[in-house]
DNA sequence: ATGTATTTGCAACTATATTGTAAAAAGATT
DNA sequence: AATCTTTTTACAATATAGTTGCAAATACAT
């Protein structure tokens, strides 16, 4: 007799996110922007994207948007391996959801793949630059206005038109420390 | 009786670097900065920081000086590895020339370590920020003027210090077209 | 020339990410 | 609610990137 396996998803709700992330930690510009969604908001999200509303994509989405900062694939997959997630189906979520929109998908400068849930409520998708630690590798949410980029001659369009995002690389202040 | 095997660089010289990376790509800026060593000041450049002068390394170095941008591991096995140099060894030898402050190994956000030659010439490293294409991966150097970083209440302290590599990402001016 | 520590080349290995697939689930239609 | 079609999942197998172990070869100090 074949023993039982399969997807343990088929409840949406309270068993994803065995430890939810301190959401105290973060800055208050960050809190202020912070949109939390039902379990049935993030469905219709899926689905408003054309992609189907299942178990690993919601918890996906739920479990970023409880994380302060970016998270890599690990990261995720140590969140939500333990309810039954595969890292395969977590990889195939990642970039459907990613090439849907709804993720961001950004390489900080430590080689690590991290993603992160994108604001498009106002039409516009939200940007902001983000610090790495070269040292410990914590990524932190910098504010817009903290970059200016000049377009010189020869530049790139993108930079005269304002498409494109910045990261920054350095010690962290506790690394400095 | 064994085969004959073993070291393939105990010549410096003309066989390195089958094809020489076009250097009239540059822009006059990345142009005028170079400086351009001969095998022997290569050699010296690198016993000047302890490590013994060997082929290989040489041969990286000498790869490097003529690159227009960044190289990946796998863009310097390709131009190398005919040669007879082995992977592991070139791994272990980019890792080592920068700890040895020789390189910079950066990820312009494309999930693709890159090699750089730095030019401590002035005693101060040179830094200058890069763009990355999303597209087609090209990494264009920006002159340093070109990023202008402000300091917010709260910024890590290396922002302040200036001690911090910028990387840009967007669309080149060809895949924009 | 000789001796010693470093480095190489090769192979084996680990970690990360992707692909193939039969079975299961989502959502449309009845 | 039952059925149907397409998408998605879970597992396995595979690919890719990077690391480690070690005997032989090399660099370079003496």
């Amino acid at each position: 007799m074949a023993s039982v396996v399969g997807c343990k998803w088929w409840t949406y709700g309270t068993f994803f996110l065995p430890e939810a992330t301190e959401i105290s930690k973060m800055g208050d510009a960050m809190k202020k922007e912070r949109i939390v969604r039902s379990i049935a908001e993030l469905r219709a999200l899926v689905r408003s994207t054309g992609l189907r509303s299942t178990g690993p994509r919601v918890a996906v989405l739920q479990q970023l948007q409880q994380a302060i900062t970016p998270m890599s694939h690990a990261e995720i997959a140590a969140a939500l391996e333990p309810a039954g997630l595969d890292r395969a189906t977590l990889y195939r979520n990642l970039i459907d959801l990613t090439d849907a929109g709804l993720l961001s998908r950004t390489d900080h400068g430590d080689h690590v793949w991290r993603f992160e849930l994108r604001d498009n409520a106002h039409g516009q998708p939200e940007r902001h630059p983000h610090f790495t630690c070269i040292d410990c590798g914590e990524v932190e949410c910098l504010p817009d206005a903290s970059i200016e980029v000049s377009s010189p001659h020869r530049a790139p369009r993108a930079i005269r038109d304002n498409h494109f995002e910045v990261q920054i690389t350095g010690l962290c202040d506790r690394c400095t420390a």
